[in-house]
DNA sequence: CTCTTTACCTCGATCACCTAGGTATAGTGG
DNA sequence: CCACTATACCTAGGTGATCGAGGTAAAGAG
């Protein structure tokens, strides 16, 4: 079967994804695509294409900083988060728990009126 | 504030709420959206603009079908779930579960390798 | 008789995301 | 030693979902 990103959208939530995989740890842009996919199984599994772009997008918004990583042998950009990255993500978590909520109660039927 | 439409983010499970809510019986666009509204208590308020061709286009996959309310004063179209838009809406929400739970999982910091 | 609410509709812009293409280095099997 | 694959980076441009803005009309409120 299809995994969500790939053929489908990952639909508006791609800042919350990389920041909240980078607060584990620094990281790079060909790791946190497999970092992702490892974490949910399969299921989110983002094209470089994707990725990358946004890397630089939330570097350059100042909640990702970056450094072409010391002492490997191949280089790697590493990114890890900022101050801001750090409030932008509990921004991001306080937002999808908001967002998934009340997806969830349409999709099961819950009627409030 | 922001509620999450209208600065957007819908992205992409727009169908899967609109199959939903015409799932607890036909209703018509204005009411879709102003229930919508309820269920999620406020958190999805969806522009007309998104809203109406979405249902005409649900129309034109053979997922709703519609009719022109019959007495009633105000002209209304009434928005009902074809047998494909059962089949739909259970896809729909069987997706909405993978992908909440392969989000939920990385926004929460699970580490599975 | 005007104003607000209900109720419908569509055109066009925007922007997030992906496809497709490209570079280069390191390891692996023959 | 040479091809192949995997790692690792990058971007230009297309596409399509969503929304903003605008428009019509009838009904109830004051």
């Amino acid at each position: 079967m299809d995994t969500v990103a790939g053929t489908e959208r990952t639909k508006g939530h791609l800042d919350a994804l990389l920041l909240a995989l980078l607060a584990s740890g620094p990281q790079h842009g060909y790791g946190v695509i497999a970092e992702l996919r490892d974490r949910s199984e399969g299921e989110l599994d983002l094209p470089e294409g994707t990725v990358y772009p946004a890397l630089h997008r939330l570097e350059r918004a100042g909640l990702l900083e970056s450094t072409w990583a010391p002492g490997t042998t191949r280089r790697r950009r590493v990114y890890s988060l900022t101050a801001a990255g750090w409030t932008a993500l509990s921004a991001e978590r306080h937002e999808w728990a908001r967002f998934s909520t009340a997806v969830g109660s349409v999709l099961s039927g819950v009627a409030s009126a």
